[in-house]
DNA sequence: TTTTACATACAGTTTAAACTGTACAAACAA
DNA sequence: TTGTTTGTACAGTTTAAACTGTATGTAAAA
């Protein structure tokens, strides 16, 4: 890969940014960014060479970027070296990894929090903490239906984008 | 403020977990659920014992908190102390922090990309360059699109919560 | 089989973030 | 005014994360 044009550079840092909001590292969202913008799927050594950074540190962030099903590695006959691309579909694949986090986890307190709840009320010491608890779940329900929600809405945003 | 029993740390440790999804450290995590767990207006001092951190620390965590707008500064006559607090619409809060960092940024990388996207077709070089940014705009009108949606949706819970 | 080319495990290093203690400044009390 | 109490700036330290280079294992090529 010929080196960067400073505009092809500016892609980069900006829509890493972005990317970022979804918690990946810097690291992380200019590798994928480098990878999205890549006609082809590259190899380790590529992207090391495109990142600056060693072949070590591509391949644990290729494999974050893998363990979050962001990227996909393919084959090509006749390439023994691994390859790895993105989708198209950014937006759902996003939003997918994205919603997934927050639902799965959102879920996983509400059950610990009833769970505690449930032994403040058995050795009943303080009024005021049970009552914390009680707000602390309404909480975290009140994030599931948004996120919920979201997902719904993403969904429609896909089925449009499909259509056109 | 006596020392936490270990349920109340439970409750500390698993509140601030879902804490950390809205992009707060573990450390200001924690801070602003031991505030919201105490019953009244803490001072530097008291959240540095309950915190086991030092004192600066805890400023530096309460003035993150503040910024974001999480946290009120109260006034209480008779105490010279700065004294902090939270108040009980946790979802309101925290959406509405968490709404203005994604709408805002979206709305600040639309602009870049599209700032970027000229200066590319001025000077054509790379049709490839163009077709990614386009599509990386398409992402960022997703994205705001889902989350001016998600505020919607946030308003509905909040208003549904006041009725009852 | 041996040789080569690659991915990855691991130990050590660098870099950045979080934290601490001291020092200073502002607000209040006497 | 002077003496106290409090918040905060700053320099240095600790801790954790990111990164590197070497070493190892594995699969393909010869």
């Amino acid at each position: 890969m010929q080196p960067e044009s400073y505009l092809t550079d500016d892609v980069i840092n900006e829509f890493s940014k972005t990317l970022e909001l979804f918690d990946l590292s810097p690291s992380d969202s200019r590798l994928f960014t480098i990878l999205f913008l890549n006609h082809q799927p590259m190899t380790l050594d590529e992207m090391s060479q495109t990142t600056g950074k060693s072949k070590t540190s591509v391949n644990t962030g290729i494999r974050n970027l893998s363990d979050l099903n962001l990227v996909n590695q393919v084959w090509k006959k006749g390439v023994r070296k691994d390859l790895y691309t993105t989708t198209d579909d950014l937006f759902q694949r996003f939003m997918h990894y994205y919603l997934d986090k927050w639902l799965s986890h959102t879920s996983m307190q509400k059950q610990s929090l009833s769970s505690i709840e449930k032994k403040i009320s058995d050795r009943p010491q303080g009024e005021l903490i049970e009552t914390k608890v009680k707000q602390m779940l309404i909480f975290h329900k009140h994030l599931e239906k948004a996120f919920i929600q979201l997902k719904t809405t993403c969904q429609e945003i896909n089925d449009d984008d499909r259509i056109s």
